[in-house]
DNA sequence: TGAATAGTGTCTTTCAGACAATATGCC
DNA sequence: GGCATATTGTCTGAAAGACACTATTCA
């Protein structure tokens, strides 16, 4: 399409309907600590394609709105959550992701704190469930792949940020801390190196409040900043 | 939309047409070392909006194309590079980044070898230049901050993998591969440690052949795997 | 007092970082 | 011989990792 524009130049423009143009979603992967394991939320789908497969919760994003407005929506609508940890992952965009039509998703992780979970959800008459990321049932498009690429981030990350943070309730035991680095990971870690190297990065504070059980009380910590920090 | 299926059941369908559709495109910062300094390559806009400014090279994703693909194309007619190392950055999509309609875009990393610098591309007649990343133009869109957020990813990789190997020539003194992650790293490093370091990596091994000058010969190295290795 | 978990310190090894002298080739 | 760059090793301090016992509460 060419145009001559005031001071006649031919001037090349764009314009939208040149090019058949994809549909975009955001699809969110909701992580959270429960049980002792890393758990993903995921939705039946009411819709087709994979009308009654498992699958991350997401939508299409609408035209006048921003990729993490449109997560934070889906995340409340689909959810009732709110107010959690929010990181775009990665987009994907497989011609083939979608059997109907061409769908590229944008896909975010968000992570909610052990105490947050919320058993169902939502307002929405939906199917929601928690499911083990170590056995997910199958699922729907391409969200295998997806919670692939999400737990590789997080593991990632774990190591030199403080982004558990955002998995953890207010205040917590070291000892619940560390389970959830066990978690992540999914190797054992000792006590004692932990609480030391813990402690020496300065990201905790003690609480003055403790837990108390059939044993010896615990402390409670809080994080200094509920912000993500990059270590070095 | 919905419809009744041979079960008689009722199941929403959900149509393109049921949404307007925002337009995507692929960006891709091309980065090179080039005179001792980090570059990125740019092209002037020869069409609006931001007609005559700079910006990075990109453009549509077809509807039947992968992600990767168009930016492999892209690359491809705008700087005539090909076999480069590409990874996918991050998508943008603030609705009001293109001026007039919603564009969104999703920006990949392109690392180039030093020897591998075209010093003017390309078949298109299009005007490209490289740019020193510490004093790019003012460019269109929000391509300065992509190319922000390149520059974090670059120098956060180059710490816990083997990224630089995409940034340099077959073979290369020990010399030049510490200049590389000096101009990165934006600091300078202790050469003997930088070699002590780098040796027990083991991820290089020495040629037989050697640089010859004004001075000592010195070895040439390459990497054993020019693929992407993370470290730990 | 037994069960359960919290809390603590030392030693060893590894790695990062500071630091300077010799080697080689070309002119 | 003089210049330019390559190449090499030691010491120190910090952090990681292995490792085991005592402390406190509750039933």
């Amino acid at each position: 399409m060419t145009l001559t524009n005031m001071n006649s130049q031919v001037v090349k423009y764009y314009d939208p309907n040149d090019y058949d143009r994809p549909s975009v979603t955001v699809d969110i992967l909701i992580f959270a600590i429960d049980d002792g394991q890393l758990k993903v939320l995921l939705v039946k789908r009411k819709e087709a394609p994979f009308l009654g497969e498992w699958a991350l919760p997401g939508g299409f994003v609408k035209i006048n709105e921003d990729l993490e407005t449109a997560a934070i929506r889906e995340l409340k609508e689909e959810t009732g959550v709110k107010d959690v940890y929010l990181e775009q992952l990665k987009s994907f965009g497989d011609p083939s992701r979608d059997p109907r039509m061409r769908v590229i998703t944008v896909a975010y992780i968000a992570l909610i704190p052990s105490s947050a979970i919320p058993l169902q959800a939502s307002t929405d008459a939906l199917e929601v469930k928690w499911f083990a990321v170590a056995s997910t049932p199958k699922l729907a498009f391409d969200h295998h792949e997806i919670i692939d690429a999400g737990l590789d981030r997080l593991r990632g990350k774990v190591r030199y940020t403080n982004i558990v943070f955002a998995l953890m309730p207010p205040t917590f035991p070291l000892s619940q801390l560390q389970e959830t680095y066990e978690i992540i990971l999914d190797h054992q870690l000792d006590k004692r190196n932990f609480r030391k190297k813990m402690l020496s990065l300065d990201i905790l504070e003690p609480t003055d409040q403790q837990v108390t059980g059939a044993h010896r009380p615990s402390l409670l910590y809080r994080f200094k900043k509920r912000d993500l920090v990059i270590f070095d």
